[in-house]
DNA sequence: TGGAGTTGTTAGGCACGCCTAACAAAGGTT
DNA sequence: AACCTTTGTTAGGCGTGCCTAACAACTCCA
């Protein structure tokens, strides 16, 4: 969706290549000596393949590489292998500790994501990391409650009954905003997708659809709860079955586009 | 970091392919018709990029194309755009709305962000978004308070003493953890990076050097204030400016590794 | 009806990043 | 010294994804 510029492919590293860097920088902590071999390894590729991406990166000055010696970094190459090793590492903590991802999954993903961060987007996350583990007025609760709803499925029903029960009602922080299942709206009505409450293949099977919060939703048919319901999203109609319209709550929202940014 | 596998490309799409999707989907809601010109627009290339990769996805069954016709998307194809759109909606708004970043950055960041997260990830973090949005127990006020401390350079001083208020002291929310300022450690103490305390060029020069939160750290010379301080930070010295040492704070572990992992 | 402009195609080239095959340079072993 | 193994190189090939140049088709209009 982005236009890629080829020609700043002097000053800007491939994805591949700040693999690379990283993987040297890895390998140079642990070993005295870093090895074509071992970098092969640990990307998962053939030798050749790294002969020629050490040329390609001393070309750009960012490894001391001559053929048949041992690859060090130079300060410019160190410096950015740094820079990525930290991404890396706090995103892998963020997926992990944070979000409650597998560690490697986390670790995974992270790897992916790394590259495609602008430092304006990491610094945000990096202050909502901050945040979250430092500001009194949050609590150290706030993340254990998290995990407690929506790590174990057999405690989610539980919380989000509690979280949910002044959705129908008019009590509870939810009291104020029009929050409802999709399945006891009338048709036509419109809203934002805030919460599904269910988990495993139920929940899975909608999120992999791309029924994410924020998604703008709006009701077809299936008079409440009568039938099944169809529901538009993003200009497709999509069928659903009386189980997921029961757990899809969505707020209702006055203004055409539901946008509900809220600027600085 | 991660190793590629080229057998694979028979089912799994590269980058590029899923964003002509993406863009054939986006054009095709808003058009009645779907012109390579527009695609290539869309996309920022030449058309006969356009031309090769609608082949290829012509060839996967993805797209409906016939030379010199009108484009479609396949059932298969536009369930496919249609999760990576949904994607990359939901991490537009969670950068943009949620994280404050600006707009237009966090709309090319979600970009390249939708194609390398999990399925996992993202369940994890559709389901924090959903906890922060929905929760009465975190309340209305969490994002705003967010917003109020890390967007406005002007007010971060006064929330930030607020939220650190106890850490040197032993009240507050952070009273019962060790939470120092590096400046004040004595050499040779080791801990884990929570927040700094800081914004614009300042904290931008450290978060841009990988000095992250959870970041291990420990501290070699500058003892007590006097002097700059240097840090240890993955394997490499840092040297520290006074202000610098004064604004990252670290939470002092005892166990070696530092990990503060909480398995669900 | 015969340009002119737009749209889309083919053809050919280039950089990247991977591969295998084969050769070259080191180190031990006997 | 002759041999074998490990390590690393060159050479050549392939798929992806971009480009320009040139040609082809389609539309519009005088």
């Amino acid at each position: 969706m982005s236009a890629s510029n080829p020609k700043e492919s002097s000053r800007t590293l491939s994805e591949t290549l700040e693999d690379y860097l990283e993987i040297i920088l890895a390998l140079a902590l642990e070993n005295p000596a870093v090895r074509v071999r071992d970098i092969a390894r640990a990307k998962g590729v053939r030798m050749p393949s790294v002969t020629a991406a050490l040329r390609r990166l001393s070309e750009r000055g960012l490894v001391s590489y001559q053929a048949r010696e041992y690859v060090g970094l130079t300060a410019e190459g160190e410096g950015i292998a740094r820079r990525l090793t930290g991404r890396h590492r706090f995103l892998t903590r963020f997926l992990h500790e944070l979000l409650g991802v597998p560690e490697d999954v986390a670790e995974r993903d992270a790897c992916g994501l790394e590259h495609h961060l602008s430092a304006q987007s990491l610094d945000r996350l990096a202050a909502f990391v901050e945040y979250i583990d430092t500001c009194p007025q949050v609590g150290a609760a706030f993340l254990s409650r998290f995990k407690t709803c929506f790590n174990q499925p057999e405690s989610l029903a539980t919380c989000s009954e509690r979280c949910t029960e002044g959705f129908e009602g008019e009590q509870g922080f939810a009291g104020q905003r029009e929050i409802h299942a999709i399945k006891t709206l009338p048709a036509g009505s419109c809203g934002d997708m805030v919460r599904i409450r269910a988990s495993g293949k139920l929940r899975d099977g909608l999120v992999e659809q791309g029924l994410l919060p924020g998604s703008r939703v709006e009701k077809r048919s299936g008079e409440k709860g009568r039938g099944p319901a169809v529901v538009r999203v993003r200009g497709q109609d999509i069928r659903l079955t009386a189980r997921e319209a029961a757990v899809i709550f969505v707020e209702i929202t006055s203004d055409e586009d539901g946008s509900r940014s809220e600027s600085a």
